[in-house]
DNA sequence: GTCTATACGAGGATAGAC
DNA sequence: GTCTATCCTCGTATAGAC
């Protein structure tokens, strides 16, 4: 059961991270959000890497949530993707990227331990897609030549990717849905 | 027409901020590598700012040069796209992401100046690709529904996630090219 | 738990000698 | 062009009082 203040430090550098990236954030920045002293998130946090590992780990939990929320919202698979897609596509008004996209781009200055903790949320999220991939293929209404799984993998670059590129651009989310929209439409079939 | 040493300047920071980002990048780490003080670097690049622009200017020029490099080596439009792919690909070994690619992650810390650079490597890089992915539909052995502007951006998107995707990976290359293999896939028809 | 104070190094940048 | 020397700020982190 962690603390308000540990939360709160959490969800400000969660903010901060997702729109600058590790090395560019700074335990100054989150002391100017919040109204506390550095050395008072040094109590909480004793170091950068471990702030940022709990991060990784509370979003990981966020994420599984979030894909549970989906399939009771829904139990169709072209919705449920639909759905897991906003989630990327709602950061973006604000200039956040999904926080383990970001990362992965500092990869290599980060610790092993929050390296693997990258490797799982994605490797869950991978396998969460394929399962409702498959579901979907079952159904009749979509179609696919390659293993679900491969497939997942595809999706997964694919929003990544979008959520990137729509960045670099004047209308960001438009850019990303219409990837989307592309992306899921190439897997539809005719009933 | 540029110096020797300010190339080479330019060779060691393009590697720096390929595989660590821009935030994480210094001058004593180009110093360290090409034996040179930090305040010789400055002479030739004042500003880390300015040293970044000149990095995404010349990867622009790169990456017109490989472009027409590709068409002169082959002229089927699957081949082309290979090809292309495989400029994502080979960074993959020295852990080094995109130039741009990284820069986007890092976009909330850049100057416009940058960032309109970046804007501009991934629209010409749209534009060919649609122009490629046009070609390949034309010849009938390759089928979309979706407007070739939009396949175009759908597949950079692809690239760029891909490439994130396999540096979280332990088989980088392997991952990377069958998420590729699986995009293109999904376009080629029966002729 | 939070504060003040502080240590220590790193990072970007400039001045001026050679 | 490159060097030494130096400036100043920022970033991470710790010690110890409250």
């Amino acid at each position: 059961m962690k603390g308000k203040t540990a939360e709160q430090i959490l969800d400000v550098a969660q903010d901060l991270v997702r729109r600058l990236g590790y090395s560019a954030f700074s335990y100054a920045d989150i002391s100017d959000q919040i109204g506390i002293r550095k050395a008072s998130i040094h109590y909480h946090f004793p170091a950068k890497d471990e702030l940022v590992k709990a991060l990784v780990q509370r979003y990981r939990v966020l994420f599984q949530q979030q894909r549970q929320q989906i399939e009771q919202a829904t139990s169709d698979p072209e919705q449920q993707l639909l759905r897991f897609a906003q989630l990327y596509q709602v950061g973006l008004q604000n200039n956040q990227l999904c926080l383990c996209n970001m990362l992965t781009a500092d990869f290599a200055v980060l610790p092993d331990a929050i390296r693997q903790e990258l490797k799982a949320f994605f490797a869950e999220n991978e396998t969460w897609l394929a399962k409702v991939l498959s579901k979907w293929i079952l159904s009749g209404t979509a179609y696919s030549q390659v293993p679900v799984e491969v497939l997942a993998a595809q999706l997964l670059a694919t929003l990544q990717g979008a959520q990137l590129l729509a960045r670099a651009s004047d209308a960001s989310e438009e850019r990303f849905s219409q990837i989307m929209t592309s992306f899921l439409g190439q897997l539809k079939r005719e009933p």
